[in-house]
DNA sequence: TGAAGTGTACTTGTATACAAGTACAATAGC
DNA sequence: GCTATTGTACTTGTATACAAGTACACTTCA
């Protein structure tokens, strides 16, 4: 999300930290957190803890028990399936939205970014960014900031489950021949394709992530 | 949001209590808060005011300032349009969801609420009830949780707005009709048309709160 | 008279002390 | 040996005291 300012106070820090360390499963799924622990070992007090804490929860990286206890969110298939339904549904509209305001400029870099996509597709890592790149790309020209905030929210969330959806070279090929409709799309200014594609592109990166999950143990943690 | 256990605690209390007051407009929007003076009002400490603070920020429903001030957010018409883009794209979803899962209660339940919005249709606060209600079922049928909380946030942001957007008779019929025929594809079991139906429903009434209020002020306050 | 500098009042951010409630463990009774 | 009860240690929630930074007003000098 890019809604952090960054004033320089400790409970950002200790938000930007924390958040880190639930994103990189440096906090396992299912851990409870003890506040006066945490704050020793974060070298604060329980004060900008506690803030950063109830603003994760706000934003769902953490989760309050009804007892009161406070611990990372058990990660299970069927989480990951709704965050796919979700993105699907924010990406649509933004492909919509991108299909309205693009200029010339805009689908120049787009094209900049899948030849660069298509250069990389063999590299997971590189492909992956790239095709992220391309949807920063579109979430800018769509400037629905709201629909940015909340695919910025459910991104965080998958950032957590990115570790067992590794994509094989055949999706990824796949993946770009999608974007490649995508941007002719957005080109051509149909916003009901653009939206159409993006939805189905989404849709089925879900089921290529659930077919990948599967059997590897994600919410049995 | 449904997401507020309600554990009986001072913080909850004034966070219920602000986000009354924000949603109710009487805390004017560009108001700022100062923690002393709001503390001693709601008869608390500025700790558990703190903390709601932080939640209701992470909502969106107060603003922090870089300079460090907290404030009421501004209501634009720019915002109203952008809600109703990620409600339309949500509530889309839920429809195309709703198909999939739906029983035979389940539309019986829908064909029931929507005959009693048409009994209602001429009571502009009941019809409104009326439609929430059945999108409410909508959303249970749908069962993601994720796009709940999300639609959850639009809801709560859009409460502000709708002292301005009353709509007029013959749009609550038009938006009745389309209910009718949003029912009708979920019953159908055709979630394209019915995801269609969703969007173009709410982007019209986008239309509608547009028009009703150009000239109303909002945006200047 | 205008502008710059200083001082004061007040803001938010943080640490800490305290209170209330909860869970676990140990002990006693059956 | 098992269950119930009590006590202790530790949890979270809240209040308050303190520190650092900011803005505004007043005064002083050009």
């Amino acid at each position: 999300m890019p809604d952090s300012p960054a004033r320089n106070t400790g409970a950002h820090f200790v938000y930007a930290e924390l958040k880190r360390k639930i994103l990189a499963l440096e906090l396992k799924p299912g851990e409870r957190l003890y506040e006066p622990a945490m704050a020793s070992a974060l070298q604060v007090s329980r004060t900008p803890l506690r803030e950063a804490i109830r603003r994760l929860i706000s934003e769902n990286l953490l989760e309050q028990q009804p007892t009161g206890g406070v611990l990372v969110p058990v990660l299970d298939a069927a989480t990951i399936s709704e965050l796919y339904e979700v993105r699907a549904a924010i990406e649509s509209l933004m492909a919509r939205n991108a299909c309205i305001n693009a200029t010339a400029a805009d689908i120049e870099a787009l094209r900049t970014i899948l030849a660069r996509n298509a250069a990389l597709v063999e590299f997971a890592d590189d492909a992956m960014q790239q095709g992220m790149a391309l949807h920063a790309k579109i979430a800018a020209v769509a400037g629905n900031s709201w629909a940015r905030r909340f695919h910025g929210q459910v991104s965080s969330q998958m950032e957590r489950y990115r570790h067992f959806t590794n994509s094989t070279l055949g999706r990824r090929e796949q993946a770009l021949a999608q974007h490649r409709t995508l941007v002719d799309a957005v080109a051509a200014g149909n916003p009901d394709q653009a939206a159409k594609i993006a939805f189905e592109h989404v849709m089925g990166a879900r089921d290529a992530a659930l077919k990948a999950i599967s059997g590897s143990g994600v919410g049995i943690s």
